[in-house]
DNA sequence: TTGAAAGCGCTAACAA
DNA sequence: TTGTTAGCGCTTTCAA
């Protein structure tokens, strides 16, 4: 039966290097090179130090540690619109590229409410992040945060901030609508109509200039009639699809759905009529939301916007801007097509 | 032009007290005195103070705040499986709870990888966190995270640890089942059926013990084909329709679905039938995820296991635990039913 | 190879 | 009313 160590006392935050070093007898200095594989310690003593260390729980305090570096290790994310679909993949993978560094993430949500932001940016400062990342469900011009101490590197993703220093990070949308109406002109497709979200949406608007753009490339010409702006919902896919079809002679033999709800309204509705989807009218979605296109029948062709790889980017980005890098500007990240049966059989 | 001030360098960290004080002409306690309104110091000087400190740019370093308190006003939340859907309200609400008592928040993902999560959990330990909240997205049993240092508030939200001291907080899914059945028995309706889930989902049991209560207190019989498990999907609702209708006699005339993906496949597949919802049929769903219940048509009527309640309860236990209070034990909250046009017309 | 001590930025106790 | 100082837990010279 050993004798308990003497006097025992361990801080406030738990065992300290000097409860380490006191118990093993040796100074704190060479406690720390120790436990730091650091300077010329005899094997003997630095295995007796981690040998405590480990027996007693020692864990070093980081903020301890912070106090000294010139990082925290630590950044914010904040979300100035809440958590969604979208920017849940996006927090996903910036977790991870964080996480294998050894940083850790404040999250903070400010939803619209500019004291709250101001709220929460305080408290990021006040723990010294190394590194903000701001996220917003829309990609609508947002006011930079701050003010911020200079050179506290920022990146906006899934957001823009209106102010051309920033570094935004975003979705090809524009690339995305190509991509899937280049696709139904491969599958045979010439007449091709657009139901898409409200206007006041910078994506409705890239996403119609993408449409646009792959129709004159593929020679096609773009009917105004085929073309229709309304709400991001299944019923107005639905309503869409019945002021195109109803009563028409001129009709699409294939849709283009700004988002998948969107497209999920349209396939139902096309069945409703008897109308063979792809069969007579093929239909794309965009946003490649699994229960959406998993659901629909049949399941649908859609735009990925990747927003996993957007996020992986973001960390990237944001860890070389703390690395000392300049980066700025607005970078737009391809899309994907994945092809499911809405448009081609073969499948 | 007034002169720069002397020896201006700052800290690594940005200003520091120690600038304030200097360019201010005071020394470092009373500057320090004079940010926090602590002790007695004259009104000019705590003014000078204060001034000084806004036009420098001073923001008291939490880290070194922190070494000093017992507390490091920040907490961590630990997702063992990914986020989701369920886990998302309830992140928000523990935000919104730790926000207003400027706590921050850690945020963590492992999914499923008790590798990851031993990291995460030592970056937390290391960050010196007041309390841990354990997520999931589903209700299975998980073995207690850990080791963590004792007297560490733990609480499990939304998940189960294999551990009688653990506190864990759920909804009261037994509750919410019996609540949508007895109002399905309360529209007149006496041949309640049950589509539902895997088994294996705790979940799944709970509700189906809710479901075959309220048929009980209705005094209906509980008919064993009127209970389906399967999937969580729209496709098994349809199937699961074709199974109890499609040349059958001895049909339904209501139910309650293990969740809304399940209901809107069902009410899908009745209205294909030319079955009137909810006439002759009425459909009840659970979780009452906005996008499901609103397109389904009609609307489903469904059970809320009202997620942003138990994030805003497990935000204020953990804060009471914190402050020294000791909680244990499983604790179900209530559900809502919210009623829709899948079960009265009279909407 | 090890120990002592200064200092990161801050607070609080004690002196002046 | 204000200044001085001893830590909080750690790292990093510099001495020994």
């Amino acid at each position: 039966m050993s004798a308990p160590p003497p006097n025992e006392r361990t801080g406030r935050h738990g065992p300290t290097i000097r409860d380490v070093a006191r118990i093993a007898g040796v100074s704190i200095g060479t406690a720390s090179k120790a436990l730091n594989s650091n300077g010329r310690l005899r094997q003997e003593t630095r295995d007796k130090v981690t040998t405590v260390a480990r027996e007693i729980g020692y864990r070093p305090n980081d903020m301890a540690q912070s106090l000294h570096r010139t990082r925290s290790m630590t950044v914010g994310v904040l979300s100035t619109d809440s958590f969604g679909r979208f920017t849940l993949p996006i927090f996903q993978a910036l977790e991870e590229q964080f996480a294998d560094r050894g940083i850790a993430i404040f999250m903070c949500n400010a939803t619209d409410d500019p004291e709250r932001e101001r709220q929460h940016l305080d408290q990021l400062l006040g723990k010294r992040i190394d590194g903000l990342v701001v996220t917003a469900r829309r990609a609508d011009k947002r006011p930079p945060v701050g003010p911020l101490p200079a050179g506290l590197p920022v990146i906006y993703v899934f957001s823009q901030a209106d102010d051309r220093d920033a570094l935004c990070l975003l979705p090809d949308d524009e690339g995305g609508a190509r991509l899937a109406v280049r696709h139904l002109g491969e599958v045979g497709k010439r007449r091709i109509a657009h139901i898409t979200g409200p206007e006041h949406f910078e994506a409705v608007q890239l996403r119609r200039r993408g449409y646009l753009s792959a129709l004159a490339e593929l020679g096609l010409a773009a009917h105004p009639e085929f073309y229709l702006s309304g709400k991001w919902t299944e019923a107005w896919g639905r309503d869409a699809v019945a002021a195109l079809f109803d009563g028409k002679t001129d009709r699409p033999d294939a849709i283009f759905c700004g988002n998948d709800l969107i497209a999920r309204g349209v396939v139902d509705a096309l069945r409703e009529r008897g109308i063979a989807v792809p069969g007579e009218v093929a239909v794309a979605g965009f946003d490649n939301w699994d229960v959406m296109t998993a659901a629909a029948r049949p399941p649908l062709t859609s735009v990925d916007m990747n927003l996993s790889a957007l996020g992986h980017e973001a960390g990237r980005l944001l860890i070389e801007m703390i690395g000392g890098e300049t980066v700025r500007g607005i970078r737009r990240l391809p899309c994907t097509l994945v092809v499911r049966e809405s448009t081609s059989t073969s499948t």
